[in-house]
DNA sequence: TTGATTTGTATATTGTATATGTACAATAGG
DNA sequence: CCTATTGTACATATACAATATACAAATCAA
């Protein structure tokens, strides 16, 4: 069965768009949506589907290859990898710790209630303590 | 006693340096580490302390201000308000949904372990619990 | 093999935003 | 009042994002 794959930008965003794209198919990728060696859409597809130009879906699937999350040749498009070993930055997990104390302080000041941050964070927490490997 | 509240800015990053003073700020003060009423540097104290221009700390303390979190006046520089009623925006718990998730994909994609991504969220879930409500 | 088509890539251009330099406005204090 | 201190306004240099356009490579059909 084919799910979704919803993936919505923002135009008015302050987040530059290919940005946008990547972080959702990174997403998307890392939960598993795609199966290795499945081809995405053209970059010509998906940014008529968005309503961008395909340069800037270019960028962005270029950002992902770099990442090892995609194979990208040209007449061949857009290929998902098996990617099962992240090479491990050193300061990553400080960055995410970081970053996430910097999440939890914009969502308190956006007035989401201190328990719904906390009960999100642990439905999360569980489903990566689930999921598989990959 | 006085906490240090380290504030480290990079001019490299490519986040603008005026949101990374206010993400740190913003964090600093969701963690009850300025007391209401307590003065914050001026604009070009800080700015001399984290070699940028004073209008790049202007426009921080602005946004902080917007948010409710400084009372910013001429002359009186940048004072902490109480802040107790932060107004809930609507779309705010689904926001942050997106970007917790978004978050994690990128700590993978970075070689954090699943597990210390789980460990750290549910860390954080508990700190939120206990926390007093300010 | 050869030519055409489909795919990603490279380069130039234009708009927008960040950070700064400089000058101004307001207000507390002498 | 006058002065010093503080935030603010505005113009500008620079960098980046998104696009238009042209190109290069690789597959497919004949």
């Amino acid at each position: 069965m084919k799910r979704p794959r919803t993936l919505r930008i923002e135009l008015a965003s302050a987040q530059p768009v290919y940005e946008q794209i990547v972080s959702g198919l990174r997403a998307l990728l890392v939960s598993g949506e795609f199966e290795s060696g499945e081809q995405l859409p053209t970059v010509r597809q998906l940014a008529i589907d968005l309503g961008v130009h395909h340069n800037t879906v270019a960028e962005a699937y270029r950002v992902l290859a770099e990442e090892g999350w995609l194979d990208l040749r040209r007449r061949r498009g857009a290929v998902v990898l098996d990617r099962r070993d992240p090479k491990a930055t050193p300061e990553a997990k400080q960055d995410f710790r970081k970053h996430l104390e910097e999440l939890i302080a914009k969502a308190i000041t956006n007035g989401v209630p201190r328990s719904a941050i906390a009960d999100r964070m642990v439905e999360m927490a569980r489903k990566l303590g689930q999921g598989g490997t990959r």
